[in-house]
DNA sequence: CTGAAAGCGCTTACAG
DNA sequence: CTGAAAGCGCTTACAG
């Protein structure tokens, strides 16, 4: 394996002028940084980049958590973050949560994470409080994308779920529906923070259009296909007086309240309207109506917001305590440098006025 | 932060004890051990994975390249394949090719990788020559999934893609088709190899049922939602005798061929049948009649077939040349270890007799 | 602009 | 079973 003294050797220099010729440091001289490259192009040369973070004192790393890569919001944010980390030079360790307590237990303590990134992005992720605790601990600089908990410090990028949720409510109540269904999720699951705000969304615009939300059509369900499924299935089987509107908290569960419609008989949006949010890849194709949030952007400017303090290439040590610095984020500010993107109503075929009878 | 000499001082021992008790290794007496582990839990010491990677001389971290980590069947892949190796004290760096060029280069350019991982997973993805040199030159062991390539001591995880193909060309044959579109991949996308066998297993279904393939009918396009769309609106603004049957070479295409269907007025299975390769999610909720294939299956079987080799925790270098050992892979073998994991047909609503006129 | 030397925090023969 | 010491391949003051 060729090493940094090979390159040395050839080029004729010691082994700091490689480091610092490589790395494109300033106090070089061109011809020297002209031999220098040329030798290690000779001789194939790669940095090590476990010998470069142990003495460089920086793991050029971030960790990404996310609860499950394979639904469409996560995936989407991933990309957009993969992106953005390796155009910064920056490795990305994937953490999918899945659901599993072992793999939260590996990603939140202590000892895990320590030593082993320079940052966190952690994704519609609610923490509990000895998790909380662990970050703090960890003191790395971190931001939150559709944050599920408030870590202090820690910038969060998002939408503004309560408005998101009033806007598909008051879509379907301005085409005149009444009774309208609403399709949330689990409180166990990971972000029930969002679950909380786009409910409070939906009995919100309920309420200004002097409509009492109906607890019996408010369900609680998995964020998927198949729990928004399930979900429509449960309604539809109540018998009694069903919603002539749905309104799923994600696009994924809309799509399983249509295929559940469908399998009951009923028409989308004659018989009964549905709206999600998110604008799935799918949701196009679907006709499917819903509030769009931009997800990969999302991505994107968490990237940027934890990047830039960071300096690109050039890592500083997370700015603390009394003097925050420059770029410093305030203890009496600690969201400062958060973001709210927007959404946008994106009205399609799968709503439109209830029945006249 | 509290190093190893920090705990070696707090137990009463050397750093190599402590080295050896907080790996388990064999060489250290119970008392010991346990004295070691607690002034570990005591200090809350984790040990530096740089540090350690460099002093032993492996890195701990497996490579993963996807082509698009928001499809589904990739996305399925690295959720199960990140459980595999994270279970096995692995890292998982993740690399999104997305199409972007300069994605390519960095990954598959004999600098990047090189020292960064003990491993490389690659999905999918078909390589350049000059790739295919880059890994030849980086002398890694690996295993590809669905390969694109065939990469030489390099076993491959996969499923029989002609088979698959011509299962589900043959249920529309057998429901009476003649008439069967298909429509297959770019050329240009990652793994042409994919797209190459599921037509030719269309091809055979129809030569055996006598009928001569239409290339008219043979569409070219991405493998996504919006690319079946396309092709199938194409398909139908043709005019003339248009399919009674579409299979798609996966479900998202065949979901974006429903939508089409659906703008142009036709009903599913009634006018037009439609079949895809995958059991997407979402498929069971459209009521998609598709060959099923075992995305995650594939995923932890093929870390499994890489890991077992390498020994789990316990990295041995890769083995090469004449003697390749208890585990090691022939070079006259160039895929042993190699595995082809079983398709089902399933049958939902989406294909039917075709129409008796 | 350049180099000698210390140091990053571990692991691993080697010796006992 | 345990320790002293060398070494992994870099980067970074420090000195010139």
């Amino acid at each position: 394996m060729t090493t940094i003294d090979d390159v040395a050797r050839v080029a004729g220099v010691s082994t700091a002028t490689v480091s610092r010729a490589l790395r494109g440091l300033p106090a070089v001289s061109a011809a020297t940084r002209r031999r220098v490259l040329a030798a290690a192009e000779q001789l194939q040369y790669a940095v090590s980049p476990n010998a470069s973070r142990l003495a460089g004192g920086r793991t050029a790393t971030v960790a990404v958590v996310v609860p499950w890569i394979t639904r469409w919001f996560f995936g989407t944010v991933v990309e957009a973050v993969e992106d953005a980390l390796h155009q910064s030079g920056y490795d990305l360790l994937l953490y999918n949560l899945g659901g599993r307590n072992r793999i939260r237990q590996r990603v939140l303590r202590p000892t895990s994470l320590h030593k082993r990134v320079d940052a966190i992005i952690l994704v519609a992720t609610h923490l509990r409080p000895a998790e909380l605790t662990t970050l703090a601990t960890l003191d790395l600089p971190g931001v939150t994308i559709s944050s599920g908990s408030e870590v202090p410090g820690w910038p969060c990028v998002r939408i503004d779920d309560t408005a998101a949720a009033r806007t598909a409510t008051r879509h379907l109540l301005d085409l005149g529906h009444r009774r309208i269904a609403h399709l949330s999720g689990d409180p166990d699951e990971l972000a029930f923070t969002t679950h909380r705000n786009r409910r409070r969304g939906y009995q919100e615009a309920l309420r200004e259009a002097a409509i009492v939300p109906d607890p019996s059509l408010d369900l609680e369900t998995q964020f998927t296909i198949d729990g928004g499924n399930r979900a429509t299935a449960e309604l539809l089987s109540r018998g009694g007086d069903p919603p002539t509107a749905i309104f799923a908290a994600c696009d994924e569960m809309a799509m399983g309240a249509m295929g559940a419609l469908r399998d009951a008989g009923l028409r989308v949006p004659q018989d009964v309207s549905v709206i999600g949010i998110d604008d799935h890849d799918l949701s196009a194709v679907l006709g499917l109506s819903t509030v769009a949030q931009p997800a990969a952007e999302l991505g994107r400017v968490a990237a940027r917001v934890l990047l830039d303090p960071l300096g690109g290439r050039e890592l500083t040590p997370p700015v603390r305590g009394v003097d925050p610095g420059p770029h410093g984020r305030r203890p009496s500010d600690p969201t400062s440098g958060s973001v709210i993107l927007p959404t946008r109503l994106v009205v399609r075929d799968s709503t439109g006025p209830p029945r006249a009878d």
